[in-house]
RNA sequence: GGCCCAUUGGUCAAGCGGUUAAGACACCGCCCUUUCACGGCGGUAUCAGGGGUUCGAUUCCCCUAUGGGUCACCA
């Protein structure tokens, strides 16, 4: 029995067999079509947009089928963990508005009755299935150094032949057990290697829930299970802890897909049933004439941090991401425009197979909705708090300015036509900063947006007359209209648009060049929302003071 | 290079053998309009190419092209 010795030998202590742990951790008791899903990411310290896209199917998918989701930590691969990493995943997640179910919930603690949801902590599960393979004379110990496999790839692409260690090539795969034994009594360093059995002349086929049949041939190599700092690959770590957890169901980013031979495989050595898969697609982003995948170097916007700080209300970027994830959604949320996006369902089969380019464009549009239909004190909420992180200053301003801010943000609410000013908090400040004295003072003439037909003479000869006329005490909105036009047929201009086409000679210029430059002398803005409402947030004396300052320009 | 996946307008995309090939964003025009918006109406623009199968292909098959992924003791 020296395949006993080999496997005693190489895993000393592990007293466990996979079977214990299968007891362990049973069966879930899950009712016909809920999904067990995970969100495995590594540690490694940056939030990617395409993270939290493919956590977000995972959350929707289990959630909405009742199931469970759950957050387990890849932590295998030392060299690249960083620090603060596993809370950053957390707050990430939470932010987004995903709830898992069971997994990690700080950098050392957890909820749930599968943990440990942390790779490093599994290590024993790893080695009791490993050690099982062993003996079974499923899996060996290979000696082969980086330096000799080096050699071996580049030998094999020399030779135009398939690189990797497999068949022939592979060395140590039916190296006797006693040799074996021997060389890691001499203290030999080693890793675990499968014996594939695996034919590439034969095709393995599955059901993809997003891509749909796909077949490969099988896989021949015989991969790496335990590494030499004693934790699995990625593969071995996947088919080990996705039994044990009871994962129905994975999803997952399409760069998958080919190892997918090797992960039923792994099943199938294992002796364990292979969840369903669902590759989901990357999210790309244009390059000139090609795509490429968002890149955590040249585009801000592949780091979730890029939406904090811009001042995306978290629920755009999220319903941004829904429309990619499944097409219907932009109807559904026509025909359901109060409902939480949480009840709208996720069909995996109705995912594009192909990767989506992220177009901010269209996150503007979807947040300008978001936000139009947010109440004034909403609005100001969410504002001041991504100001008081992101520019101190506005925060300054809107909290001891509450009543203005929130008038102004209040403009239009209600109606049934809102206006879409706001794609994120950051574009507030330009569309209000006029509002207070400091920055209206600070700016110079030529920042003073006028009417394109208006000069600056012409619109201070306006204004002077309208300043002799303004009543500050109107009370609407129509009021204060009736007045502008009535002041602009005395002064000369036209009030009816189709009549100063037919005769533009006749007048200096449309009610539109008054209202214009009355608004550039009150805001140095061409655009505003209502100006009569601006006024009154304004005060008499401060909307005089400017008509002064605008004459002296 | 091998293997795999994908390919409908500028972008996201409906479609699942017979359609005037939806809709949204963007763009353009008109209308409404005090500006800017909003809104309304309309417009430009798409089945990568070539072969089949079929009475009929955007839909099915094959080839080509293009794009993407993957070929680690990283996940």
């Amino acid at each position: 029995m020296s395949l006993e010795k080999l496997a005693n030998l190489i895993f000393p202590n592990t007293t466990k067999t996979p079977q214990d742990y299968l007891d362990k951790y049973p069966q879930r008791d899950l009712k016909d079509g809920q999904f067990v899903t995970r969100y495995a990411p590594s540690p490694t310290g940056f939030q990617h947009i395409g993270g939290v896209f493919a956590s977000l199917v995972s959350e929707r998918v289990a959630t909405q089928s009742g199931g469970i989701f759950y957050l387990r930590i890849e932590d295998t691969d030392q060299k690249r963990e960083v620090e603060g990493a596993i809370e950053d995943t957390i707050a990430t997640m939470y932010k987004f508005g995903m709830e898992f179910n069971e997994g990690m919930t700080g950098e050392n603690s957890h909820k749930g009755n599968y943990a440990p949801y942390r790779q490093s902590e599994r290590k024993e599960m790893y080695e009791a299935f490993a050690k099982d393979l062993i003996l079974q004379g499923k899996a060996y110990p290979c000696f082969a150094t980086p330096e000799e496999l080096d050699a071996l790839r580049e030998e094999q692409t020399s030779k135009k032949l398939n690189p990797g260690y497999y068949g022939e090539f592979a060395k140590y795969r039916n190296l006797p057990t006693e040799e074996a034994i021997s060389k890691i009594e001499a203290g030999e360093q080693y890793i675990i290697r499968i014996k594939s059995m695996g034919d590439p002349e034969k095709r393995v086929e599955f059901h993809d829930l997003v891509k749909g049949d796909i077949s490969f041939p099988e896989n021949n190599q015989d991969i790496v299970i335990i590494k030499g700092d004693g934790l699995p690959t990625y593969h071995f770590a996947h088919a080990v802890d996705d039994t044990l957890m009871r994962t129905t169901h994975v999803t997952r980013g399409e760069e998958w897909l080919s190892s997918l031979p090797i992960h039923v495989q792994l099943f199938e050595m294992i002796g364990q049933q292979r969840p369903q898969y669902a590759h989901i697609p990357t999210i790309m982003k244009q390059d000139g004439g090609s795509k490429r995948k968002l890149s955590k170097r040249k585009d801000a916007e592949s780091a979730v941090s890029y939406y904090d700080e811009e001042g995306y209300p978290i629920q755009c970027v999220v319903e941004y991401l829904l429309n990619i994830i499944n097409s219907p959604y932009e109807m559904w949320r026509t025909e359901n425009p109060d409902a939480d996006y949480h009840e709208f369902i996720v069909h995996l089969d109705k995912m594009s197979k192909s990767g989506a380019l992220f177009d901010i464009i269209k996150l503007n549009d979807v947040s300008k909705e978001i936000i139009a239909k947010m109440s004034a004190d909403e609005m100001f909420e969410l504002y001041t708090t991504w100001a008081k992180q992101y520019d101190e200053q506005m925060y300054k301003l809107a909290t001891t300015n509450e009543p203005a801010v929130k008038t102004f943000f209040g403009i239009d609410k209600g109606t049934a036509k809102p206006r879409k000013d706001f794609a994120k908090w950051a574009e507030v400040k330009e569309k209000i900063v006029y509002l207070f004295d400091e920055f209206y003072d600070a700016e110079t003439v030529e920042q003073i947006e006028l009417p394109k037909t208006v000069d600056l003479a012409q619109a201070q000869e306006i204004v002077k007359q309208y300043k002799e006329i303004y009543n500050h005490n109107l009370t609407s909105q129509e009021e204060w209209f009736e007045d502008v036009k009535k002041f602009a047929t005395e002064i000369g201009y036209c009030t009816n648009r189709k009549e100063y086409k037919n005769n533009p000679d006749a007048y200096k210029g449309m009610v539109s060049d008054v209202a214009g430059t009355i608004r550039a002398a009150v805001t140095h803005r061409s655009n505003t929302p209502e100006l009569f409402i601006i006024m009154q947030i304004l005060g008499e004396e401060t909307v005089q003071k400017r008509f002064d300052k605008f004459l002296n320009q």
